[in-house]
RNA sequence: GCCGGAGUGGUGUAGCGGUCUGCACGUUGCUCUGAAAAAGCAAAGGUCCCAGUUCGACUCUGGGCUCCGGCA
């Protein structure tokens, strides 16, 4: 096992990006006990508590003792963010580094990654989602308008169509009585990129077999549970894009 | 074996005797300013088979095949 030496307070970052199932958080485990680091997951559902064999999180045995940051830090009964996410991954990060450790970020959700290793500058305005709902009755047209009379800027640069940027580009402009700053990058770290590729075929096979695992691992407990400790079903369907627990919901699957 | 119901993109569905068969999910490509397995834009992809009626059938009729339910 050769351990890397780095400096404190270095720079150096890791980050392995891929499809489902690739073995993301396998090859994380592995380059962390080849390096001597330790691994940032980055993964918008693992997030969660309680939400482990649905999300395929890392179990205490596949960790094999190298500890694990960002996993567990939320309630699913409130919404994450990416901005939130960005905080403290880079906080974790720097941490690492400042032991004089490799952090390993493992991706899952590609605008997690990215807002790390791109360190998009995020406006401050926590999302709102009473005027959300308000504005979400207007038509994009109206929305358009509106955002069009309070900062021209940006609205040359929106999608007229798409009408959660639009929302989103409002509830800016309203909390700050600001136009909106242009998009900023403030890059932090020297990273790393690993991306895994494998073939779709034997990528299917993985999903499918994971899937009949977790189904025996006791799946349909876990959303039960979830429910139990008060995630109301409608919560629950939002987080349930995953394919697993639209399949604990409806009890169909595509695979 | 009999009776009934149904066969529409990869999946689930909608509709109609006559412009391009619509929608959702999935797929592919592109775009991303606190929802990201999201959101938006674009593209590929279909009427089970054979006859008949008709100027014209995905639609109506008959037969075949397949699936589902009920009865034997």
């Amino acid at each position: 096992m050769s351990n890397l030496i780095l400096p404190k307070n270095h720079n150096k970052l890791v980050a392995i990006v891929g499809p489902n199932a690739s073995g993301k958080s396998d090859l994380a485990v592995k380059l962390a006990k080849k390096f001597n680091g330790e691994v940032v997951s980055a993964d918008s559902r693992q997030v969660y508590k309680g939400m482990d064999i649905g999300t395929g999180k890392i179990t205490k045995e596949e960790m094999q003792g190298i500890p694990h940051h960002l996993l567990d830090i939320a309630s699913p009964k409130r919404k994450f963010s990416v901005a939130q996410f960005q905080k403290k991954a880079i906080e974790a990060i720097k941490k690492i580094q400042k032991k004089g450790k490799l952090p390993i970020l493992c991706g899952g959700t590609g605008f997690y990654v990215q807002a790390v290793i791109d360190g998009i500058v995020i406006p401050e305005v926590k999302p709102d989602w009473a005027l959300r709902k308000k504005l979400e009755k207007k038509t994009c047209e109206q929305l358009y308008q509106q955002l069009k009379k309070l900062d021209p800027r940006r609205a040359k640069t929106i999608d007229k169509k798409n009408k959660r940027r639009l929302i989103r580009a409002i509830e800016i402009i309203l909390k700050t009585k600001k136009r909106i700053p242009s998009l900023k990058k403030r890059v932090i770290f020297d990273t790393l990129i690993i991306g895994i590729k494998r073939d779709k075929e034997e990528l299917k096979k993985r999903i499918k077999k994971r899937l009949l695992r977790r189904l025996k691992e006791g799946m349909i407990e876990e959303v039960k549970n979830l429910h139990k400790s008060g995630v109301s079903w409608k919560r629950l369907e939002e987080l349930a894009r995953i394919p697993i627990y639209r399949f604990v919901f409806t009890g169909k699957i595509r695979l």
